[in-house]
DNA sequence: ATTGGCACTCATCATGATAGAGTGCTAACA
DNA sequence: TGTTAGCACTCTATCATGATGAGTGCCAAT
């Protein structure tokens, strides 16, 4: 894979990802050699180009315009050429202070830093909430609607609310109810949700319970309240922001990127991909499978608190992306959304 | 307001704004003739189209194109001339079908009748979910999250569900917060938002008040839970119907619909405006004002149980819209939704 | 190995010609 | 007096044409 390049294909190579993401126009050798001083012809660099484009990290749109960069081209700038240096203190407290999370609940939260993230990045903002899998029980309380029809609520150790309707015995007081939930959280606080699911499993199954007829619709009522996982939460932010990108200026591609960030779908499977992996990761262009999103890269993070709520939050856009100011706004978010949980958790 | 048209011209009129609704684009006299069979030349239709133009109804894009509704032609077919049959039986039944509510909390629901609007009619769909203050207080909890913040979550008459944090006496223990929740909702369940502010005013300002101090943090818990009214609930569905319109064609106009319908505070707005009104109503064009929506028409009608928790829902599309189609669609959702509050409430 | 020179390619833009749709007007007609 | 046929006129959309310019590829000279 990591194929060899000397020195002065490195360095071309280099310039020019970097001028086309800023001009997103194909680069010719003229300008090259016009804007950074190397001390060679545009004859040399065109050999050197021709090299490239041999070598699949290049392609010309047609004969006589310039080059551009494949995404092969990408990922070798990527992973060899980038560097992301660290954000200074200032620049740190200022990337903080964008943030503002006072008193706000965790759905709102959420939507916050897709907002800002993608405002600090002028690119559409992704942010994926917990996965109610992977969140700790803190609390969950019963609703009675009409018709035997139950609002579960639940209340993860993060501060994250869900709530479900669940059918049940109608013949339930609320008195019932209220001894219920009480049972519930005295039992199951603390626990993660599968945890919780294998304990109400194993109690449902144990001898003394068919003695106990409430303790066993306690039971029965959490197993369905916490069965299904509940539809993931994704936020999208700035969309409009991707339309001003000059890779989807056409109202072709417009509706296609469109009809995708539309899709929570599509956009979970996306996300889920970064899931487990630490600090930032990229997926340049449709990185096989995924034709939806062909054209873009997503530069994301997972964010968690110690006990492993995750979630994972990005930024979506075109190939073409100045990756070296996106990387650390991701990176800083992620950190910045996990300590957010812990203080939260407490 | 409502000039005097003759016989012949309304009936030209309709024709071309029905002929325009379908081919969305000038319609010609010629045209005119050839697909309706009045027994007119189309010079004669040219004259009746003369005086439209002249009154206002009609105008030309250009000398030699056809001529298409202005927005006062549209109002005119509107008012005047279209008319909407009511849905028989059996298009109610399958337009019911459409829509399955089985088992949702509230939110789902909404996000479910926005979605299938916008597929029933092919345009984009809004709802716009009741309002905090207009719902009826059924029960509230408080989950406690670090640092004396607090959780408050709120469930109306209708199962709506709503979250908020606030700051509380860090000292306040679990079963402090029970019998709180407890008082309140033996004390409030039943009222409306503003009846319970009120309430909970007079009654910090009752003497005796001041003897129990649990009681005392009750209502000041209270009082700051259900003080601001939280954000509205608005869901957008469908975004990119909007782009399959004709006049949303160019790169520039989708990238104005599109950051209007990102921005719900615009949509608030405009959903707003029909909060009052009984029925369905329909707003054509940017109706002075809101010239972020230039171009669209928005058909709406609001729904409410009878304890009055009121939310309002419709589709958004270019003025040409079939009208006959829309009105009965959104006529009906707004029925059937109500219905389901109803049920809710029991 | 590098470079200058040169022919060649291709997209873009302005120009102009043409076809087609539709109007407005006028004169003839019922 | 209302209706119609005819005709000149206008405007758009489309296509072909040619000029321009950016950029390449190759070759021979350094």
């Amino acid at each position: 894979m990591a194929e060899e390049l000397n020195n002065r294909s490195q360095n071309i190579l280099e310039v020019i990802v970097e001028d086309y993401i800023t001009s997103a126009e194909p680069v010719g050798s003229r300008a090259i050699t016009r804007r950074h001083s190397f001390n060679l012809s545009p004859a040399s660099v065109r050999n050197v180009m021709s090299d490239l484009e041999e070598m699949g990290f290049l392609c010309s749109p047609h004969t006589s315009a310039g080059r551009i960069p494949t995404e092969k081209g990408f990922h070798y700038y990527i992973d060899s050429l980038l560097q992301v240096r660290d954000l200074s203190k200032e620049e740190e407290t200022r990337l903080q202070s964008s943030y503002r999370f006072k008193d706000m609940k965790m759905e709102d939260i959420m939507q916050e830093v897709g907002r800002v993230m993608s405002g600090l990045s002028n690119y559409t903002g992704l942010v994926m909430a917990p996965k109610f899998a992977s969140t700790v029980f803190r609390q969950i309380e019963f609703v009675r609607l009409s018709h035997g029809r139950l609002l579960v609520i639940y209340v993860s150790e993060t501060g994250l609310v869900q709530n479900k309707v669940i059918a049940a015995d109608p013949s339930l007081t609320a008195r019932d109810l209220e001894q219920i939930s009480n049972y519930l959280n005295r039992e199951m606080t603390g626990l993660s949700i599968p945890k919780v699911r294998e304990k109400v499993a194993r109690e449902l199954k144990a001898e003394r319970i068919r003695y106990d007829e409430l303790q066993k619709q306690a039971l029965e009522l959490s197993r369905e309240a916490l069965q299904e996982e509940a539809e993931d939460l994704v936020f999208v932010s700035g969309t409009s922001l991707m339309l001003e990108q000059p890779e989807f200026s056409t109202p072709d591609r417009m509706k296609r990127i469109i009809r995708t960030l539309e899709s929570k779908k599509a956009l979970i499977e996306l996300l889920d991909r970064s899931q487990m992996a630490q600090g930032v990761q990229i997926f340049i262009g449709s990185q096989s499978e995924h034709t939806e999103i062909e054209g873009c890269s997503l530069v994301t993070a997972s964010f968690s608190n110690k006990k492993g709520a995750i979630g994972t939050l990005g930024v979506i856009g075109p190939v073409r992306m100045p990756y070296s100011q996106v990387i650390p706004i991701v990176d800083f978010t992620a950190q910045l959304v996990s300590r957010i949980l812990e203080r939260e958790a407490e």
